[in-house]
DNA sequence: AATCGCTGTTGAATCGATTTACTCGGGAGG
DNA sequence: CCTCCCGAGTAAATCGATTCAACAGCGATT
């Protein structure tokens, strides 16, 4: 048996809706807006012939007229990162719900293929693009790339452009997360995952040591580590601190893996996290809470991200003259009992 | 400042094309898909006017004609699950290697919505449409579907339809899991998990009561619990097998998410898994390698689900007179700690 | 009876590409 | 010298919708 023993339907177009109706393919167009220069019973003949027929509506062929194709694209590094499977999640679901589609392409953080994506997407001819922009991306094709189409950046990062941008704020989480760790009396607190070339890596350690020099503690550069964003990641930058001469008592970590990976590390020491070391991470994964000892962290709304992007995008549509916006996402510090305390608070 | 200021640039078309490079449009149109008629000091022409006037190709435009658009859309339950996740990644890569796009939808596992996705998907006028049905979809509607485009079900349950279909091998994976522990010398295995209106959890309680009989064990419905796809309700669902007058000496959960709800119930009556019961999971989350102890599961590959999803929906445009294929993805044991040898080892 | 306004409908142009059938000038073959 | 063919290019139809100006009816007004 082949599948070619049921040949598929020959298509219906509102032509034939036209004629099986007895009206004119304006007509049976109008009708099915509701244009109110129809009559009821036209109309309701009209209806019933797209159910007898079968006819399924041509958004493509009508986009063609309309200049609008109700489709955004979505161009992110990767989706097997949770992060982004959740934002992705958002976005959709928000887009969804206003009868936008959603086209997804991921970019493996290659700006090769970054290149290649952004321009199918334009050739698909989408209303809007939302993009999570490679580091290396030179500002110059973004700028270039609004002459195309609405864009939304998934960044905090001011790029002098004048773009829409959604992003998470770095600063403050990182900033309260390091603060929380001096209330308790820590001064050699370690930065500890991530590569410098990454851009939301650069934002955090920025404000690690801010914070560190608010408070008059001297930065040893030793104590901030890179390496990749894994649990190995962690475990390896974890041994690598307990050899030093005076070990941190303290480490913020770029994620919540790495921070798992630096907890295995201790643990294969004989020490353990919240008593031997104060442990903070960051997104709040579901396991973050369910670890032992579980782990405080920087929680992050990524879904909220992606809501947020896809809201920008329609009501940038809606209204193109709309000043430009920038919405940084709140992150807030989630205490658990890596932190517990280790120093007496002061006083 | 408002956007207003620099107005999107006015939409290049292959006529401007054509008047610039002076031809006309059906030499450009011949000459940008390579046609042998056009000579190769026009083509040239053509390509340069293309590059200076900023002309990107409207596939929309060019799909009317040549009834192709170059698109598949792909619909599932969710993001948030990192299985289905995964899966869209697959799917998304391997269709873009080929120079198709994804569209992604989410039903939430609703059949209302999921009826509104597919509707909206045909107007999109997708080439092919990836499903993974919730399981209340009838029959009919997925023939019904299959005369409006290529299909291809994500599950291994044979619907008596002549549909291309990709699952996973629940029924050899879940033997697999349960004669593991009954070589280990278990008679009292607990089933733990999902609600039995899920297809999947159908065919793997199926499996495992065929693995208990193949041995000669008696069933006990009140080892087979049901509840939600949770660490909650695996924790709850422990507490309840605990308070058995006979509990079960292994458990075989639904899902590692689970699995990992049960530990956590051991934990709090003073046991642990590997050592007081015998325990295994399904899907191989990265976790499940790196919980205390280390969780002995069933190894899936959502990746290559999607891949091979993509590739047969690939195939069948291709080549539409293709026999029906049915795949079904291997599935494995990886032993860990939670299997250790609690009963030694008979003989 | 001529005019007006209103309602409901329609013919035809349009969107931006593809594709078929045709033109045109020049060289080969008889 | 006439025909035929060939290579290179083009005019026009087409895909399936939207949209607008125009237009039939028809009852009411003058």
């Amino acid at each position: 048996m082949t599948k070619s023993d049921r040949p598929r339907r020959q298509k219906v177009t509102l032509q034939h809706v036209a004629d099986a109706a007895n009206v004119s393919k304006a007509t049976a167009s109008l009708a099915l807006n509701n244009n109110p220069r129809i009559s009821e019973s036209t109309r309701q003949r009209v209806l019933e012939v797209v159910e007898s027929l079968g006819y399924v509506y041509n958004q493509r062929a009508a986009s063609l007229r309309t200049q609008r194709s109700y489709t955004i694209g979505l161009i992110i590094k990767d989706l097997s990162n949770p992060f982004n499977a959740e934002l992705t999640s958002g976005a959709e679901s928000q887009l969804a719900d206003h009868d936008y589609s959603l086209v997804l392409a991921t970019t493996d953080d290659d700006l090769g293929k970054q290149t290649r994506m952004i321009q199918t997407m334009l050739e698909r001819d989408v209303d809007g693009l939302i993009l999570a922009p490679t580091a290396s991306t030179p500002p110059a094709a973004l700028r270039r790339l609004t002459d195309y189409c609405p864009l939304v950046l998934l960044t905090p990062y001011h790029t002098g452009l004048d773009v829409d941008c959604v992003g998470m704020d770095d600063e403050n989480g990182t900033a309260r997360a390091v603060e929380h760790l001096i209330r308790r009396g820590h001064r050699r607190i370690a930065f500890v995952g991530g590569f410098d070339t990454d851009l939301t890596r650069q934002r955090r350690v920025r404000s690690y040591r801010n914070s560190l020099q608010r408070h008059d503690i001297a930065l040893d550069p030793a104590l901030c580590i890179a390496g990749p964003v894994s649990r190995r990641g962690g475990y390896d930058a974890m041994r690598a601190l307990l050899r030093m001469p005076a070990p941190p008592t303290a480490a913020y970590c770029y994620s919540d893996v790495i921070a798992f990976g630096v907890m295995l590390g201790l643990r294969a020491a004989g020490l353990e996290a919240g008593r031997d070391l104060s442990l903070i991470g960051y997104d709040d994964v579901p396991e973050a809470a369910l670890w032992h000892p579980s782990l405080t962290t920087v929680s992050n709304d990524p879904r909220g991200l992606g809501v947020n992007a896809a809201q920008l995008m329609l009501r940038r549509i809606a209204e193109p003259d709309l000043p430009l916006k920038r919405i940084i996402m709140p992150s807030r510090l989630i205490e658990r009992d890596t932190t517990a305390a280790l120093v007496k608070e002061p006083r």
